[in-house]
Order: C-alpha cells, then structure tokens, then sequence
DNA sequence: TTGTACGCGTTATCAT
DNA sequence: ATGATAACGCGTACAA
C-alpha cells in the first residue's frame, strides 16, 4: 500500500462525472457547463488537480514570467522584483532567480527557463553577452532591466540615468570644494559601471578636475570589493579627500572600512553613494547617495513585458531611462587637513584588511 | 514570413540526421551512440532545444526547487535562499518565490508550483495552514525553513533557537540593570514570533521580571510596524528603559522612530534585537543583536531536501536548530534616568508618527 | 545499440 | 453545450 501519488486525471473526473474529459476541461477554462455541480462532486472527491506540465505542453504557454537577477542579498535587486510583482496581472506568476553574479549560473539558469516560462525580466551579468539572439530564435519577450547588452538595440529596457546620478555626484564633491577626488567603479563591462565611471569622468573634467589613474579604481560592485578598494585608496600618497563609490554594497565595504581604520567621515574624507541603503540615515553619520526608484523600476519593466506578453513578442521596443535624485545627508563636508588622514592611514598595514569586523573608534 | 518559433522537435533532428527519435533522444540521456556526430550536426544546424516541458510531462521530474519566502526584501530570507543554492546540486535549480507576506499570494504560488517542481523549501506565514497533507498527497518532498506549521510534525525543518535568543536578550537587558522591560513581538500566528515572545517572557519572569500586558506589543515583523510600535512604547508611564525588537525589520523601524524623537540610544533606552542587519556596526550606535547563520540555515535546509529527494520522500524527518549568538555592540547600556526619557518625549504628539523621514538630532 | 509504438495529461478541432 | 479524437514533444518498454 504504497501513498504512490497515483496522479488522478481529468478523465478519472470525466468517468465520475459522466462527461467526457472535454467538458471537464471546458468547465475549468470558464465555459458554461450543464453538469457542473456533478463535476465539481468529482473533482472535491478525487481531489483532482489539472496538471500544470500537461496543460503547458499543450497551450505553449505556462503563465510564468521569470525575473533573473545577479544578487538578491542586493536590495537594490529585491526592490526591483517587488516592483515588477506588484503589476504583474493576476494570471501570472513571477518567479525569482539568482544568478550569483556567475556567468555559468546564468547560462544554466537560460536554459532551464527558456521553454518554461512566457517572458524573461533579465539583469544580465555582463554587456557582453549574446542573449537577444536567442530569445529572438525563441520568439520569447525579453526586458533588461537595470543593465543591458550592446547587443541588445532591439530589446525593451529599464534602466536608470547612471550619466546624471555621477554628474551630481562629481558636482557635489566639487561644491564642497574637493579636488582630490577618486572613484571606487563597478566593472566596466557592466552598464552601470561604465556609464557612472564615464559619467564622473566627464562631469569632473567639465571643471578641470582629472579622475587620474590612481585615483579610480575598478572593483565589482561587493562589499568586499569596496572594503579593499577603500584600503588602497588610503594607501596613496596623497589619498584623496572625498570618494563616490558606485554602488551600495561597495559604500558599505568602504564605509567598513573606514570604520576599522578609525577615519572619520566626513572630517576627514567625504563619502557619496550610489543607490540608496535601506539604513543610510540610521548610518553614522547619515549617508549622502545618489538614489533612484528601484521598485518603480520593476514595475515599469513588467509593464513593458506585460506589453510585449498582451502585444505580440516583437511589437515595440521601448528603452525607459529612470530619474535619479541626489539624497544629500551628512556624509561629505569640505576637504579636511591632509595631515590627520595621512598620519592615521600610514598606521595601518594590509595585512590588517581582513579583519573586517575589528570595531575600533579610537583614532 | 513570421518568425514564429515553428519549436523544431526531436524528430526533426531524428529525421536529419538518419536516425531514430529514439536514439536521439537517448543520445541527450547520455547512452553511447553509434551516428553521434550527425546527431550533433542536426541539432547544431536545427538549432534544436529540448523541450523541457515535455520531458517534464513524461518523466514526471522538473529538476527544479522552489524557495518560498514571505519577503525577499528582508535580509534574512535571501540569506537563506543563497545559502540554500550553496549546497544545490548541479543537476537541480532553485528557484524563488515571493509571496510578499500574502496568504493568498502564498496560496497562489503553491498551486503555481506544486507538479512543477520537485520539492519545496517553505516558510509558512503562518502556523495554522494545512500544508503538510496537501504536500503529503502529492507526495511532494517538504522542507520548512525558520517557521513550521503546527501539523507539521511530520515534515523536516530548520529553525532557528529562538527560545535561546530570546532567553539571552533577557539577561542582557537584565545584566544591565533594566527592569522597565518592553518588547516588540512578531504576530504570535509564526513560529519565530510565539518563540521569541514565550522565551523572552519566560527568562524575564525567572529573574522576578514580568512582561506586564503595555510592555509587549504583537507586531508584523515589518519596519513601519517597529515604528509604531515604538512610538506606542514611548507614549507609555513610565516608558520602558530597555526593549527586545523580535526581528529587523522592526529594530530599524525603532531605531527610526528614536532617531526622529531625538531619543538617543543607549543612554535614555537601551535597544537589542533579533537578527542581525548588515549594517548594525556601521549604525549609531552599533547594534546589539542576537544573531544567528542565516546562510547556514539555508543550506541545511537544502540538505535536507537533497536527503528527502534522493532517499525517497518519505524517507525520514529530521528537526534542526541552528545556534544563536548574542553580538554585543553599543546600544545597550544602564537605565537612564526617567526624568530625560519622559520629558523628551512628551513633546510630541501622535501625529507625528508619519515623518518617518525627519531626521532632528538636537534633544 | 537501434527502431517501433505507445502514453504522459491536457487542450483544440470538428462534428453533433 | 457536448463527445470523440488528434495532437503537444518527449521517454521508454519491447522486440530486434
């Protein structure tokens, strides 16, 4: 007597209700059935469930529409996937998927949806990528969404006004009066990381101010990333006096790091961040960032699959750009006096970078 | 000349390359083939993909595990979600599901997935939902992570030592003095919530201090919970000089309420909650929380699975705890004097509780 | 090792 | 409105 889950078919219900399996499956798509009191019976007795697969198979269609992302530890990432299921209409259901910012994890993830869901809401790992292509094949809709790939012209997206939220950040290190000034990078062959780099870049020089070699450094959007950038940063002869870290969990790295080392923000060097921080005003002191609607950003890119699901795969193409907003706090103050940072740095060694939960205050 | 995706099948690629579906099909599984080489040319050349609801519809097997969380946006969950796609097989995906703290979100997903995937991590809303049987008769393989269900004796799980996390929230407040004690409980409905509620009560009482009805809240685990709830707390006389947040969520919103009332922490009330918040030592002050291996939890949970899934579903249960820890940082200190707390307070109104934004630091 | 033939559970077509 | 029946694309006895 094995609880074998003897999966009961629309014909079981069919045989008890006294209609052909037609009919059963008329009642379930909403058809006026005359007998559906007798089918429902059946259904409640042999606790019958439509088989999902089945149904796929036949339709071509599974009311699933995925949203891949490359880390969903980041807030900004599950801001966007609460953004995308709060339009998502009823009949369809989002789905999550983490790709671990692993380019062989988002491939796997590709093929193991694609043919299983009716459209895919993708962060891509690199611009790199070759990934219009085969939805195309596939004739499956396809948003970007906070990234794109330059092979992607044809493909609807979201993406926020990177180029701006750097300008405001280079403008408001500038007002404070800093010209020491570097940058802690996303990578470059990601959207965001190089419109914020190229952004900076150009706003600085607009006003005579060189993001010079030393002074930029290109990391990878962690927190680990952003603690060891801010550790080199330090190291320079002369370390800058104000930083623009592109991205949350860098400012944390560096804000971490900064905090291990006893620097004290913003007397002694000026932090600006991009992507706001569920906590940056809980945050000593209170962070300045550069921010953006990552929820509304979702949204807007499920609106753009809902389009293109309701629409027909290659009716439009629209590329949504998503304002940005200078959220200034207490985390930049004017240039402090060289010798206090430098003297406090040049204690340190780096083998003390990884001790990253060392908590001292004392300078 | 639409594109439609005219789906090119295991037959085509059969036809081509002189061989049987059969054989074909075979060649995918991985048997040794004699005419391998034409067969890789059909497919090349077709550009043929497996359909995989097909092969799901005849197997019976998706290759897929889903995640269901309450709230992607909470740390902690996707901590659990990466620790739980840490120890996945290669042949298996995860997949998350958000049911944005919604019953009938949550009720949806499950009848979205159940014969689509292969097993279910779950975190229940709730501990009064009939989950189990439904799972049972499918024979789906169960696993529930932090929370269970109270007919979910059956079913493996991995939570959290809440009762113990409580017990040293308890002390720590105790060991500091306190005896105007509050907390900020989850609903009483999961199990995190009753657990932490009933320990924390419990170690109170056995050092002669009782949780008196004003000093407990029921709360959502939500951050605009924590605020209100705070507020509700301040309002109180005497207000209480030391209180537990049951989750992070609602320490931030606590924190946030104490921030814009200008209360500061630990001096005029001493704040310890549950979970830690990747921030909590950049904050200010640095929180003290009871903190536990999210990631970990994650992972076991998955291991679990992969023991329910390759040993036959109804193989074994097993109930695992994982560990608590009290991290001590700065926001608990002795009772300050009433007198600052009370008077503080007191100017403000409750109309005030919306400015979740003001950020006033002068007392 | 290979091919034939059937079935997985459902929906869609075509009559009735 | 209903029934019979043919797909959907694949895996797997079974026999060769």
């Amino acid at each position: 007597m094995k609880p074998e889950a003897a999966t009961t078919t629309i014909t079981d219900v069919a045989r008890l209700a006294g209609v052909s399996s037609a009919t059963v499956s008329r009642y379930f798509n909403g058809a006026r059935v005359e007998k559906r009191e007798a089918i429902e019976d059946a259904i409640a007795q042999l606790k019958y469930r439509p088989s999902i697969v089945a149904r796929s198979l036949k339709t071509g269609r599974s009311g699933v529409i995925a949203v891949i992302v490359p880390d969903v530890k980041n807030d900004f990432f599950s801001a966007i996937v609460q953004g995308a299921e709060s339009v998502a209409t009823d009949d369809r259901m989002v789905l999550l998927v983490n790709t671990g910012d692993s380019r062989e994890r988002e491939e796997k993830a590709l093929d193991q949806l694609l043919g299983r869901v009716d459209g895919v809401i993708l962060a891509p790992l690199t611009e790199d990528e070759e990934i219009p292509s085969r939805f195309r094949e596939l004739g499956l809709p396809l948003v970007f969404v906070d990234r794109v790939t330059t092979s992607g012209a044809g493909v609807s997206s979201v993406i926020a006004d990177n180029a701006k939220g750097a300008t405001l950040a280079a403008n408001h290190l500038l007002d404070h009066g800093h010209s020491r000034i570097a940058m802690i990078g996303g990578p470059l062959g990601t959207t965001p990381g190089r419109f914020r780099a190229e952004g900076f870049r150009d706003a600085l020089s607009a006003r005579g101010v060189e993001l010079s070699g030393d002074y930029f450094i290109e990391s990878d959007f962690s927190e680990q990333g952003g603690y060891r950038s801010m550790e080199q940063l330090l190291r320079l002869d002369p370390p800058p006096t104000a930083v623009f870290t592109a991205n949350n969990l860098m400012t944390l790295g560096a804000l971490r790091l900064l905090r291990a080392r006893g620097v004290v923000v913003p007397q002694e060097i000026s932090i600006i961040g991009f992507d706001d921080i569920v906590t940056a005003e809980l945050l000593s002191p209170p962070l300045t960032t550069i921010a953006r609607d990552a929820f509304q950003q979702g949204a807007l890119a499920m609106t753009l699959m809902t389009r293109l699901l309701d629409e027909g795969s290659t009716a439009f193409v629209e590329h949504s750009v998503v304002d940005v907003e200078l959220i200034e706090r207490s985390s930049c103050g004017p240039p402090g006096s060289d010798d206090s940072l430098i003297s406090a740095t040049r204690m340190f060694d780096s083998a003390d970078a990884e001790s990253i939960h060392k908590e001292k205050r004392e300078k």
